[in-house]
DNA sequence: GCTTGGCCTGTTAACGTTAACATAGCTCGG
DNA sequence: CCGAGCTATGTTAACGTTAACAGGCCAAGC
């Protein structure tokens, strides 16, 4: 009764049940060359009867391209990876490109595996928005080397065929800290790193940059971050990170006036920390998150942060590597940053 | 200087350089077959030296399978779909799958998109999670008859030869409701439908379901979303309609002494929103979220919501589906609902 | 010595599609 | 009425890989 359609029809099996070549259904599929409207209309009709689908192997194996750009994430389930696709997204389908997003978990192994995934499938260009990490600046050299055009996004690596587009992440991280240096702090907290790993990121440079510049000195133990575990852990969470963090800082027989977090979501949680303590923000504590995620302006009271154009960074990164795409490889590689805003709300304003 | 890699390596010119057959590249690439030690080690090394990379595609051709499964999400930046990645994602990568997401951003035709784009590829399954919808739903049954196997999540849509596995969202919904009610709240409002539109959210229906059971009557201006709008927005900026809906709930007479809200960002921002009014949560009104997103532990106060188990869902649909892709088409369909718990924190203690 | 069976490599023919070229009928202007 | 140029179809040969089969070679067992 209902078919056992285990082999998916072929172009040859149309093309016998309508009495022409696979050549002509090919054209009447393609909508391109000659093909006479009656026979078109046979074609399209036992087409559909048979339930055709092209075999998009084989079509990529013979015009050398899939139309398919590959997206490596380090996690879903952030506004940030969010809002990039989305940029991705929009100038791809705008121009005819499938999208395939490959997710890392932030894990370096795991971004080598995506890599090649992607590479494997012969995806016309990949774009990498996940942590630089030894294994996989490895990686993404060696693919670059065997001619797939990538373009990245905030992520630190240069390569003269590599475009990349980031944000301007330490003059962020420097505006949120002297922001907060401006309004009288010198006992100012960060949450998000531990000082032994992950000294690299960038808005935490620009954090230790405003406070050497104020002549404030860091005190190690106004920095904290996930101590024991890995630093790896996914972005939805850290709302976790900053709740203990901010704990650990409030233990302390004299805690900072004010605290800079790594993300937004970090903040929120060291806000609801504070809130359980009984202190208030910003009168006891002052606080910076990072990102501006639409939850920064519901946050009670709401959250003064860093915005970064996160879409448009995902727009440009898609529009240089089409246009990498068209010009081939050895296209001169485009870096272009983007400036970050600081954005005050009530969680500074006393 | 820099090698013009336009033409990626193939095996041919590889075994061409080694002085084999494609053959004997093959084998020592795939490592199957036999093949002599030292010829093997110098077949690598010319591998090696010239950044071969296989052709997935044509691989993939021959082979009649991709080792690739797609995930059709309706949104990134949810903590739900990530949750839901990752159990699928666990699954298939201790089977040796390879997962592509597509993001289909709530939208019936770009749902057809991803579809269609995973099929042209030839993955060897599709697990769906988006919302269903009419344009999709046809599209699926066609792909489901041209013998893609498939496994569906809290997807409404049934099929002989597809798996589904959902949450019973109704019973949960129902269950919040009663919780409300058994404290003693006789007017609760809901924050997050339309009341025209999207009435098939079943955790809406067992809102209802509770309210008529316990003689209460519905409030049509007790219930609201996102009224003139699309209901297609994007999950991670629901907090805007929870505040949104319930400055709205504030501003009537008499307002509702307690809320259930669509899912935990709403009920978030629907506690940023009693917050600024100058009310208390629990006293003056309570709310029960959904979900159990991370964030729900820590607002303040914490939020009561109802757990469903996400990862295992994303497991579970994947398993399904392989063991149909292993099985074949006619496997007999499998539906798994799974509970979904009631979670009481401050947010409804009094 | 001859067979058996394990090693090692090669040859052939697809997988499903399409670019490029070939063929053939038809129309139309000069 | 001839050829130029359009329409409509077909033929051929890849794209890069691998399953299946086909030998050879060599050691061991009888």
């Amino acid at each position: 009764m209902n078919k056992r359609p285990n082999k998916p029809v072929t172009l040859a099996q149309i093309a016998a049940a309508a009495g022409v070549t696979s050549m002509t259904v090919s054209r009447v599929i393609n909508e391109n060359g000659y093909v006479n409207a009656a026979t078109r209309e046979r074609v399209r009709r036992v087409a559909r009867d048979m339930n055709y689908r092209r075999n998009g192997l084989a079509r990529a194996l013979k015009r050398q391209r899939t139309e398919t750009i590959g997206l490596v994430l380090g996690d879903i389930a952030n506004p940030f990876a969010a809002e990039l696709s989305r940029g991705v997204r929009e100038v791809l389908e705008k121009r005819g490109y499938t999208l395939f997003i490959c997710i890392s978990e932030h894990s370096a192994k795991e971004d080598v595996q995506a890599f090649d995934s992607l590479a494997d499938h012969r995806v016309d260009g990949i774009i990498v928005a996940t942590r630089a990490s030894k294994l996989g600046n490895e990686r993404l050299q060696q693919l670059i080397g065997a001619g797939i055009p990538a373009s990245l996004i905030g992520r630190d690596f240069r390569h003269p065929h590599v475009d990349l587009v980031t944000a301007d992440n330490l003059k962020g991280g420097y505006e949120a800290t002297k922001h907060l240096i401006d309004l009288g702090h010198k006992r100012i907290g960060f949450i998000g790193v531990s000082l032994t790993k992950s000294v690299g990121l960038r808005r935490f440079q620009g954090y230790l940059e405003a406070l050497n510049e104020y002549g404030l000195s860091v005190e190690e133990n106004l920095v904290v971050g996930n101590g024991g575990g890995n630093d790896q852990m996914p972005g939805y969470s850290t709302e976790e990170m900053g709740f203990e963090g901010m704990t650990k800082l409030l233990k302390m027989k004299r805690h900072p006036t004010a605290v800079f977090a790594r993300n937004d979501f970090t903040a929120v949680g060291a806000l609801n920390a504070i809130e359980k303590a009984g202190l208030s923000v910003p009168h006891d504590i002052a606080i910076v998150g990072y990102d501006d995620v639409p939850l920064a302006s519901h946050t009670s009271p709401p959250l003064t942060t860093v915005r970064q154009p996160t879409q448009e960074q995902g727009r440009v990164a898609a529009e240089f590597l089409l246009q990498r795409i068209e010009d081939g490889h050895d296209r001169a590689r485009t870096e272009r940053v983007f400036e970050c805003e600081l954005i005050v709300r009530e969680s500074t304003k006393g």
